[in-house]
DNA sequence: AAAATCGGCAACCGCGAATTG
DNA sequence: ACAATTCGCGGTTGCCGATTT
């Protein structure tokens, strides 16, 4: 049996919203609140709209002190550090950047970061679509497909890292090193502070710090995969890392502020903890860890894709076989890539493959779905 | 000038997690 | 303890203006 349909798909209204109809959010919002419940909230107002469809238009566009465009320079350093430590979460990067939307940024960042990143811009009238993911092999399982993802989101991450690099070192010498906080000292920002046991019961707590997905699919850009897989000592820096960046000032009802969390084994049982506050913050990109132990974080995240282990589903356990193989491959050849640009350069920046004028991540996962599947393995 | 294509953005969809009764 | 309900997130879609040929 499936769910039951929040509302009636067929009657209610569907696309952009009419002047009319912010006008009525706001003003019921601005009177009443959202009274906790988005679903009753558009009958009461009298739209004729899905109360996920209100709750979308407050959040994005009628909420006080919302900032459209006009993403300056520092935004866009932090959207990258963020993107190349965490992984495409618009609501974690949304809380860093106060008056910034999660659609906002996510939007902003597939269409202009990423592109201007990666290289790409405008494809030519008549030239070749951009190419798209293949499955390594011909046999393209769901869980290949998935590890596609997950090495091109570990390898485009890195990418963007290196690049951020070179751009770096490129530029005339800043006032402060770009650093994940944009501050090369470790002490804490002014908002890192400890969480008191007062603020751990603020109900500003978002209701979860992550998604678990047992297949493995969306894992591509998890906190959850990328801590459930880490050396112990390097996760609790992530960790202290990622709850400091929880304390940051409210931008909303879901903002981050409180102390209760959840932590997600390998095994993809997820408990609750009282979570460790780090007392010395550890900016985690452009700080601390260099690069090789960048490069290690990311082949991590390639290899927690099957961690799961058996677990006496048949088809899960096929799919796993498919991922270990495609795991190890795809790690392998990402070694290789690593080691042919120092060899040509010295240096992991210089390869080819992190230039502006390279095709972007999916063509370099690309390339090794194109070789012969087992030549890395 | 017209057609084709691309890019930006608002909005929708589906799923998993959290909450509530 | 359990089922139903609601919330929040990430990914995707579709529209429309801008750009290119």
């Amino acid at each position: 049996m499936g769910r039951a349909p929040c509302c009636d798909k067929a009657t209610v209204k569907k696309g952009p919203w009419a002047p009319e109809e912010d006008a009525a959010l706001k003003a019921y919002v601005d009177a009443h609140g959202t009274g906790g419940n988005w679903i009753a909230l558009p009958h009461k107002i009298g739209l004729n709209r899905c109360g996920k469809s209100c709750r979308l238009r407050w959040l994005n566009y009628l909420r006080p002190n919302i900032r459209h465009g006009g993403f300056t320079e520092d935004e866009d350093r932090l959207i990258c550090s963020l993107y190349i430590a965490i992984g495409s979460r618009g609501g974690a990067l949304a809380a860093q950047l106060p008056g910034r939307t999660d659609n906002d940024i996510k939007n902003y960042w597939n269409s202009k970061l990423k592109r201007r990143l990666l290289g790409g811009g405008r494809r030519p009238r008549g030239a070749p679509p951009r190419l798209v993911l293949a499955g390594p092999g011909p046999a393209v399982t769901a869980a290949a497909t998935s590890l596609n993802a997950m090495a091109a989101s570990a390898i485009e991450r890195m990418q963007l890292s290196v690049r951020l690099r070179r751009l770096e070192a490129a530029a005339p010498p800043p006032p402060q090193p770009f650093t994940f906080y944009g501050s090369n000292n470790l002490a804490a920002p002014p908002w890192q502070q400890p969480i008191s046991p007062a603020a751990s019961g603020s109900s500003e707590m978002p209701r979860r710090l992550h998604h678990h997905h047992p297949s493995g699919a969306a894992a591509t850009s998890s906190y959850s995969g990328l801590i459930s897989s880490w050396p112990s000592s390097r996760s609790h820096i992530i960790h202290d890392a990622w709850l400091d960046a929880s304390s940051t000032p409210p931008l909303s009802t879901t903002s981050m502020g409180d102390a209760a969390t959840t932590t997600t084994t390998a095994g993809g049982e997820s408990s609750s903890s009282t979570p460790t506050v780090s007392t010395a913050t550890t900016p985690f990109i452009g700080g601390s860890i260099d690069m090789d132990d960048e490069i290690d974080m990311l082949l991590q995240q390639i290899r927690c894709f099957d961690e799961n282990g058996d677990d006496g589903d048949d088809d899960a356990d096929q799919r796993l076989i498919v991922g270990d193989e495609a795991a190890a491959g795809a790690e392998n050849y990402l070694r290789a890539l690593i080691d042919e640009a120092a060899a040509n350069g010295g240096d992991v920046g210089v390869g080819s493959w992190s230039s502006c004028s390279t095709p972007g991540v999916d063509s370099v996962f690309h390339e090794y779905a194109q070789l012969d599947y087992g030549q890395y393995n």
